[in-house]
DNA sequence: CTGAAAGCGCTTACAG
DNA sequence: CTGAAAGCGCTTACAG
């Protein structure tokens, strides 16, 4: 009779050392086996470290998708982002990295490219048991949520960060982008300006929607005259439509004192144009940005931005998630984190000091 | 007798539809239900659209963690990143993702922090049959590479980018960082500049060692005079240590007239300093960046700087990555796959124009 | 073209 | 404290 078991050719990839290798050649059950690893108090401690000495020795690693099958459990977060490449969700992705790792969580990551289509495609394929909870920034073209409806009835609890679904009750972490607006341009008031101008985010976007919002309260709190003028729309705040909208406020006989962006790539459009003109910021003008980018610290002058806290936001969602998948009983009710933001104030838009 | 099956209390998740559900509600095996599902050939069309039919109205979604069970495939890559808050390594991911998602493959994702220790956790997290892949960058701390040796006897292919072993025979995607120095500080020198200083990166890390030789080579090339005094060290390339060396060079009593920064956020710090101290960007001192970061093409004068190819260096990755894994016979021969660079010339070098 | 049966490697309820 | 047995939901070699 020959033995073939655990002959390794040396073309073939060895094949694993599996529980019931362990068990046979310690003469013990596999149930033994897996309790022992798994530290279980009803194992003696003597087999237990036994086991796990043996285990080592032969390198022993357990195949966690057997596990993860048998158990029900993956340990495992889907993610779906618009896009990983833009910082804003590197440092939210980064902390829910960060908050799953600490608790036994993997993370798998999705682009949705910013495509409705592909952010259907993407829920289909995390409907397959591979995920135990989802994480998700909508695209920008997302206008309806019948593809995560499913994620429901299959008892995987969803969490949305910044672009969340209009009208609906889900769970998600945001920001209060009008609160945080309103505190920029209050800002610029306490700092003398009184011709404050806006440069705004695509107004279908509810967060961008409510930055405007925001400064205009402001203005109204304040007693100063909005005017149309000195808002500048743009599609999707880029650093051109920044230019653009900046050389817009420039051509009017009355300069705006101060301007409040809808973002730091805005910002620093607004910068770079009206200091080419010669208007000096902050002392004729100054600036306000949103969102922290790198950028704003290192172009000078500094410019004066909201911290809008994605690293905490991907740490909150990553909690939030874990709670739920690991909540017994299914929570009826949705939950809204909101997260403190912070004005970072800078040279752009320190007048008289 | 009771049928408690598919009993479904509004407390409780809905149990899963699974391939016998299928099979009982067609009166079909679930050997047949299985193959129908994946088209098999041997499976007449009739039978096919049945099955899928049934499966849609039911809402039938396989199991996957079976299907991998059972398969031993994941279609899983795994990725070590020291962080994914870094744009070169926010920009790779993206590339992986992409090729993968393609290719049917899914990427889950792990920051080393540029911990060693966390490092060596995480390749045991993956060596438990989660992935079939693994991608790294290594962290700066690592310096050996034994944590790593498992995945070649476990069959599982590895691949490293930019910070890859030095001296191991590996899978690797990189940039020829000597020839794109070179290719930078050529450019000065055609521009016309004579003294030329460099911003470097730690020494003990290959590619930025590589910068530095590419920038003396090219000096020599040229019979330019190497003078140690235009050099400035630095740890980790950031913006106050590049304005730190910037200032340096200021003080010498012959100023440089072109400086080759290791990255672009100490271009940006050189770019600054000098602009502050009243010298002409690129008249007087023209500069190089490397990495083409956002950055680069915003500050003004934008800066001439090195397209490192981060998204098409995570695409190769994964390209690579998923043909070993695909690949029948295991290669024995490892590979290295050089991306060509491209200089990007900005007006930060752009004299006589 | 279809089905019965075995089995992937674990875990756990049950029994002793 | 330990073991025998069943089973998670698929896939596939074998048989017809």
């Amino acid at each position: 009779m020959y033995i073939y078991a655990n002959v390794c050719y040396s073309f073939m990839k060895k094949s694993r050392t599996t529980l019931k290798d362990l068990a046979k050649e310690l003469n013990l059950s596999a149930s033994t086996i897996s309790r022992a690893l798994g530290n279980h108090p009803g194992i003696s401690e003597t087999t237990t470290k036994l086991v796990q000495q043996k285990a080592e020795e032969l390198g022993f690693i357990p195949n966690s998708i057997a596990s993860s099958f048998r158990k029900k459990k993956t340990r495992s977060i889907g993610i779906i982002v618009p896009r990983i490449d833009i910082y804003f969700h590197s440092l939210v992705i980064s902390g829910i990295e960060d908050f799953a790792y600490k608790e036994g969580y993997n993370v798998t990551i999705f682009q949705s490219k910013d495509l409705l289509k592909r952010e259907q495609e993407i829920t289909k394929i995390l409907q397959n048991k591979m995920v135990e909870g989802v994480i998700v920034c909508l695209s920008i073209e997302t206008d309806k949520y019948d593809h995560f409806k499913k994620f429901k009835r299959l008892g995987i609890p969803l969490v949305f960060y910044d672009r969340v679904p209009t009208g609906l009750d889900v769970n998600s972490i945001v920001i209060n982008d009008f609160e945080s607006a309103f505190t920029a341009t209050e800002h610029l008031i306490t700092k003398g300006c009184k011709r404050i101008a806006h440069i705004a985010g695509n107004q279908s976007t509810a967060i961008f929607k409510s930055r405007f919002e925001g400064y205009k309260a402001a203005l109204k709190k304040y007693k100063l005259n909005f005017d149309a003028n000195l808002v500048g729309q743009t599609h999707n705040l880029s650093y051109e439509e920044g230019i653009i909208q900046a050389s817009r406020f420039l051509k009017q006989t009355d300069l705006p004192d101060g301007i409040f962006c809808a973002n730091d790539y805005t910002a620093v459009s607004a910068l770079q144009v009206f200091m080419k003109a010669g208007v000096k910021i902050p002392d004729e003008t100054a600036i306000v940005g949103f969102s922290n980018y790198p950028i704003s610290r290192v172009i000078e002058p500094h410019i004066t931005t909201i911290n809008d806290r994605a690293y905490e936001m991907g740490a909150e969602a990553a909690k939030l998630s874990i709670r739920l998948i690991e909540d017994e009983e299914e929570s009826i009710k949705s939950e809204t984190i909101s997260l403190k933001t912070e004005l970072i104030v800078r040279e752009s838009s320190l007048k008289n000091c």
